[in-house]
DNA sequence: AACCTTTATGTAATCGATTGCAGTGCAGCA
DNA sequence: TGCTGCACTGCAATCGATTACATAAAGGTT
């Protein structure tokens, strides 16, 4: 009357064999007589047995399971790096655990809960800007899973990470405007503590101190990634005297935000003022203007920190730092155009 | 030299008391003597004891997660659903296990892995085209943990599930269209064996119906709400003898890949032709034009779904069928205008 | 034939926390 | 004083699978 879930006692009874061997024929099927082996895999197959993870991952001393510590989920960028995370781990029967952090910046204790051993094999934090406490924590010791930053990472370089090559981005970008006659280009930045902010800023400006120009400070829009940024940018740019010709945002919302509070300003894209964005996100080539943007493998940043990670997980001592740096490339469209004057 | 992780008899020798009582001193608090719930207290803190979960839910038989069947993870609208889930799990210390749909339709058994009850204490199923043979097991028995789908739901309605008011978006849609003086309308569909297209399909041609109106079968445009699928939806549209003077998408995402290759043609919204999306999602306000469109209450729909889970998992008995429906709200932006001859 | 390998399987300890049951001590009450 | 009841706490079984070690059988060697 109660169909209870069937147990390995219950394949071995069925089976007429112990459960030493019935585990073994399921996980380490070559270790078997193949007769035996059949007779258990049938009696598993009627039974309709499933292996309790609970039990299993008590045993060998593992959880079976990765946490991905997302800053917030709801943010479309991150999603298609969850999607490679979630290809590779899907090979690996581990199973992924996503962890916002935004309420997390209050709580760090909630966090550090999903730091610990018992919670998950292996971490990738998405979010280089957790607070120090928790870092702390991760790195200490031997005991900490093993943790690896993808997209974002940490300043100190503490930790193993995989992310795009951001500085070349902006250099991308600026070499792709001055190269249309732009001489006077402005930026809209990410946050000031950003790892990213400072990266794509550099190259940004390095390329244009090559070219002999400079960035003036007030054509520096200080921003935070989001659509909103972008518009509050678009208002700064409209009071100033002398307008940038072209700008280099460093999100692909932001520039949204940008074209689309000028745009309702009377202000023309390209026309008016050229844009370069930084993600290349799906809706870009569908943008009116379509965004010229540098785009950033995403999906590969998921597969290969998922593959690292799995690599230090199953690494028997403390695995070296290791930093993977993914090349961007300029995705040239109807958002940028030469200088006119 | 090793510092293993401490356990449950580490703390309740520092204590001088035995396992039984930390166990209790940490879970049921009130149950223990006030003096010894401080002394393991902090005999808990000095060892940095963390409970090993796989050795509690072995014990309380669960697992202490839930899993969330995305159809593709990397598809933004589903992502501000994932934040609502999240939202109310964090505060449930339930974990949250995100599994992509997509391979799985490929391999069912990968999916029904995660079905049993070893994996999960329950499932939010975004996806509302799981395999039947999926289905079958996931409802047969007792065994079976509970199941709600959320946004999606099954035909059959077997199933208790949350979503919102998808007919009463298609009847919103075709009213505002209406209302601006526009008698041919056309409509980008999502994929023919999909309940949602079902839904707001019934709701437009109501609306119709009511007002006398009909919708030519070459002014309907089968999508599946990808870009792709809108910017197929203009072709088609460009080559029209008479072409509707407005579309309903049933989409934002096809809605953007519509307008975007008409504006490549020469064509302009709302001037040509006006366009209703639906979803809201983000970017929808700064699209240019902004779109016109129907909202849903995404990140309610992960709440409420979460909700729900959490109290048929808290439920003895087997909980009855549920269906929660939200409401939709028409966003009137910039890319519908009255009818213009 | 005696002995050593190799292969296949079984026995039983183990992972770490929870919890039913039993015991202890103390207060209240007749 | 003796008894009952209550509040705490401890003992030990239990969750289900894995695996080190022991055992047994079969094959090989001299």
């Amino acid at each position: 009357m109660e169909p209870k879930a069937p147990k390995i006692t219950d394949v071995a009874r069925l089976a007429g064999v112990s459960t030493a061997t019935v585990s073994r024929a399921l996980s380490k099927p070559e270790s078997v007589a193949e007769s035996t082996r059949n007779t258990v895999l049938a009696a598993a197959e009627k039974t309709g047995y499933r292996v309790n993870l609970s039990a299993r991952n008590l045993r060998r001393q593992r959880t079976g399971a990765i946490v991905i510590l997302v800053p917030n989920i709801g943010n479309p960028f991150f999603s298609e790096i969850l999607a490679g995370i979630e290809t590779v781990l899907s090979e690996s029967d581990i199973n992924m655990l996503v962890v916002d952090t935004r309420q997390a910046h209050m709580k760090p204790q909630l966090v550090l809960e999903y730091l610990h051993a018992t919670r998950a094999d292996g971490i990738i934090a998405l979010d280089g800007s957790l607070p120090d406490a928790i870092l702390a924590v991760a790195s200490s010791g031997i005991g900490a899973p093993p943790i690896i930053f993808a997209c974002e990472w940490t300043p100190g370089g503490e930790f193993s990470s995989v992310r795009a090559n951001n500085a070349h981005g902006g250099e991308l970008a600026i070499a792709h405007l001055a190269g249309l006659g732009h001489r006077i280009i402005g930026m809209i930045t990410g946050p000031d503590d950003n790892v990213l902010t400072h990266a794509r800023s550099k190259g940004a400006i390095d390329a244009l101190t090559e070219k002999g120009l400079a960035m003036a400070p007030e054509h520096v829009f200080a921003g935070d990634f989001s659509l909103d940024a972008g518009a509050r940018a678009a208002q700064s740019w409209l009071e100033l005297d002398q307008r940038p010709s072209a700008v280099f945002s460093q999100s692909d919302q932001m520039a949204f935000g940008f074209i689309s509070e000028l745009a309702r300003q009377g202000i023309s894209v390209p026309g008016d003022v050229s844009v370069v964005g930084f993600d290349d996100i799906a809706i870009a080539q569908c943008f009116i203007p379509a965004l010229t943007t540098i785009r950033q493998p995403r999906k590969k940043l998921g597969l290969t920190a998922a593959r690292v990670l799995i690599e230090h997980i199953g690494a028997s001592s403390n695995p070296p730092i290791e930093t993977t740096i993914l090349d961007v490339e300029l995705i040239e469209r109807d958002s940028t155009g030469a200088f006119a004057g």
